[in-house]
DNA sequence: GAGTTTGAAACT
DNA sequence: CAGTTTCAAACTC
């Protein structure tokens, strides 16, 4: 991969030569953690599990650190970067349980300490709840540009990574009352906007190095800070607009109210693209969170900087920067929420100008965020890619997505191998040695626990270094994650470079490699057939199978594998494919009316339900379909639940299917089957194309069907503009935009 | 858990 | 484009 022309390619961008790196491999593991010796005598570190806290380590230089403060405890922090005396460690306490945290050591790019201390003032100002923990770390630092320790990647990045854990949980644990919790994060953290201003212009002048910031969600893992919370109602209902204290920022300010959710997102100016200010925006934006307080959840933000960037930046003046772009805007997202940063680059070489919080839930599949306490959460699955093509309706995101602590963690906690700190996800700028944590333990974790983790992608990859279509995290367009038993796993947001660039290469070579497998036929509102018919119907395999042994009757076909019937696509041998076999009869309505009679009860609802779509389709002004698929689909699906159902991959062209169907689902007579005259009516216009294909806008080119022993794909504009009206073919449409959102696009 | 089978993906 | 190899999931024992 180093002599790749991407590498290259790459390479060739950063003006800055690799450097050996100065970073010092870490291994998180919070018992060790849990076992240091504690910093602070504070008395009240001895109550972590229960009590607020800040906790502030610093692991750069192996040496850790960690401030807590307990119950009624206010943390105040010395800003004052000269103020070199202040070491770490020292701290006092006052009557008003202030403590006193200090600087570490004078060095100004470790204030972000502050930060952790600013919010623990703030939930102290007003929270009285027992248990408001917040904890701030500063992971480590990582210099990782050298290839040695990242031999498949130039990554020529210089990171912080601060992370921020808000446990709010407590706070409404006692009453069980979300709506008596008065934690008002917006007032908390910014009633004394002096107070909160860090010192972090040193940070700047320090590095003179643009900034660039990613924020990362995960629930915490439980264990890490010995919180024996419950895990139950994780959800972020709110996210606001900065404060004052942002003032810039604020001026520019967008706010969006969509049901409970606000995004907002903030322009930044140059002068603020201090990685302070914008951990510090970004967490308190974060952190602005009403609603559930029974929130854990981490909070991860990755700042940094990027000497390469600037050399191009300011060679190319704002021209060629995908690659670039791509690694400094990029949207992480997780579960409910979402946080972006996109930083565009402006002639003078900033980096960042706009930050933005998402909540917009962005899934590569919809299962994977089912809501199932039972189901490994996918909350720590993370979406890479630019923030311009994201955009949800947060309905949909809140329908569709909830998280709940990973079953998986704890299990796999139980079973000694602790989930790493965590997995290179978050804390991916360790070593090499460090990322490939897979222990032969973890290995073949799936057939382990075959069910537990259907919701969840989880891959074994071994050689592919997860960055091939073989990793079935990859091909979905998320991050390994730790439940995966990977080795070599550079799917990882540490290598989001890598990630994206190979990805993008991947792409060059089909267009559509990322796109679903299973795409449905001719409905472009799949999710309310979904819930109607909760069977995969109306859909096929995009390329189709090439099955010879299986008879497509096993998971090796992806057709079966997806719930759907083989199609001419197929070029499978002896199908037998319960959803449908390829050589099956084409049936159409008017052919299944006339069969009605051999059809059992279950194939007549679906029937039912497929024009009961139809009207529903009418209802919203789209052309029905002819597929009889549902019917010949009936055969419930053995995996309904599994991870790979087609019909739930790709949520995100849900947002308007979901609000459609809320809608329609509203008509009194929505349920009314349509009389046959109706039905056969309404066959009439079945190739309608929907707009966003008849209008070309799709970004993929088409790519054209080749010979039968080629592998096949349709996209949605060969199928659009080759299929007049009246044609009563069936149709099959690629629904879904692909998993990871366009490269390109991050302008 | 180890080994085998399978077919998609990648490679030539 | 076709054949081969690689790969990892699915499957079997």
């Amino acid at each position: 991969m180093q002599e790749s022309p991407i590498f290259d390619f790459l390479n060739s961008l950063s003006p800055i030569k690799p450097v050996k790196s100065i970073h010092v491999t870490q291994t998180i593991n919070p018992f060790t953690f849990a076992s240091l010796p504690s910093v602070l005598t504070s008395p009240h570190v001895g109550s972590l599990s229960r009590s607020r806290f800040v906790r502030w380590r610093q692991l750069y230089d192996s040496s850790k650190f960690e401030f807590s403060c307990d119950d009624g405890s206010t943390v105040l922090i010395n800003r004052t970067v000269e103020n070199t005396s202040a070491k770490l460690g020292e701290h006092q306490e006052n009557r008003d349980s202030r403590l006193f945290l200090g600087e570490i050591d004078g060095d100004p790019s470790y204030d972000i300490s502050n930060i952790g201390a600013e919010f623990a003032r703030c939930s102290d100002s007003k929270c009285s709840s027992p248990r408001c923990d917040i904890k701030v770390e500063q992971i480590e630092e990582c210099s990782t540009n050298s290839s040695t320790l990242f031999p498949f990647t130039q990554k020529p990045f210089q990171r912080d990574l601060c992370e921020i854990e808000v446990n709010l949980e407590g706070l409404c644990q006692a009453d069980q009352n979300k709506e008596a919790i008065s934690c008002d994060w917006e007032n908390l953290m910014f009633d004394d906007p002096d107070l909160l201003k860090l010192e972090s212009s040193n940070y700047n002048l320090l590095h003179n190095k643009p900034a660039y910031a990613e924020a990362i969600f995960r629930e915490r893992s439980e264990g890490e800070n010995m919180a024996t919370l419950p895990d139950e109602g994780i959800e972020v209902l709110e996210i606001t607009e900065p404060h004052d204290i942002f003032t810039s920022s604020r001026n520019n300010c967008n706010e969006k109210k969509d049901g409970d959710l606000k995004e907002f997102s903030s322009s930044i100016s140059n002068s603020e693209l201090d990685p302070l200010n914008l951990i510090q925006q970004s967490c308190i934006s974060i952190l602005k969170i009403s609603g559930s307080y029974h929130e854990r959840r981490r909070c991860c933000l990755i700042f940094g900087t990027s000497e390469s960037q600037i050399g191009h930046l300011e060679d190319n003046a704002g021209s060629d920067s995908s690659i670039l772009q791509q690694s400094v805007g990029s949207t992480f997202l997780s579960d409910r929420h979402s946080v972006s940063t996109n930083m565009g680059n402006e002639s003078s070489g900033c980096i960042l100008r706009e930050m933005s919080l998402h909540r917009h839930a962005l899934a590569v599949n919809q299962n994977d965020y089912k809501i199932d306490k039972n189901e490994t959460s996918d909350s720590r699955r993370l979406l890479l890619g630019s923030c311009s093509s994201i955009s949800f309706n947060s309905s949909v995101a809140d329908l569709e997505f909830q998280t709940n602590i990973s079953e998986q963690e704890s299990n796999t906690l139980e079973n000694g191998v602790f989930p790493m700190e965590d997995d290179g996800r978050v804390y991916g700028y360790a070593a090499a040695e460090e990322i490939n944590q897979c222990t032969p333990k973890r290995k073949r974790f799936r057939s382990e626990s075959p069910r537990d983790g259907e919701t969840c992608k989880r891959c074994n990859c071994k050689k592919s270094k997860c960055l091939k279509l073989y990793c079935e995290c990859f091909a979905a367009g998320i991050y390994c994650m730790e439940p995966c038993a990977c080795i070599d796993c550079f799917n990882k947001p540490v290598h989001i470079d890598t990630v994206l660039a190979t990805r993008k290469q991947i792409e060059t070579r089909n267009p559509l490699a990322f796109a679903p497998k299973v795409i449905k036929a001719s409905d472009t509102r799949p999710e309310s057939w979904e819930d109607l018919s909760k069977s995969p119907a109306s859909a096929r395999h995009k390329r189709g199978c090439n099955c010879k042994k299986s008879g497509c009757l096993k998971k090796y076909c992806e057709c079966y594998q997806g719930g759907v019937g083989c199609s001419v696509n197929c070029r499978c041998e002896r199908c037998k494919n319960t959803f449908g076999i390829k050589d099956g009869p084409c049936l159409t309505i008017m052919e299944a009316d006339s069969e009605e009679d051999e059809t059992n009860l279950m194939e007549k609802n679906v029937l039912d339900i497929s024009l009961q779509k139809t009207d529903l389709r009418q209802n919203l002004g789209y052309a029905p379909s002819t597929s009889l698929q549902g019917i010949r689909q009936s055969v419930p699906h053995p995996y309904s639940t599994n991870k790979k159902t087609p019909t739930s991959s790709f949520p995100y062209n849900s947002s308007a299917s979901s609000f459609y169907a809320s809608q329609i689902l509203r008509r009194p007579n929505f349920f009314q089957i349509p009389s046959r005259l109706d039905k056969r009516l309404q066959m009439v216009k079945e190739d309608d194309i929907p707009e966003f294909l008849q209008q070309g806008s799709s970004p993929i080119p088409c790519i054209k069907s080749v010979s039968p022993k080629r592998k096949r794909v349709l996209s949605p504009h060969s199928v659009g503009q080759s299929s007049p009206s009246f044609r009563s073919s069936r149709k099959l449409v690629l629904q879904s935009i692909p998993s990871f959102p366009c490269l390109t696009s991050n302008q």
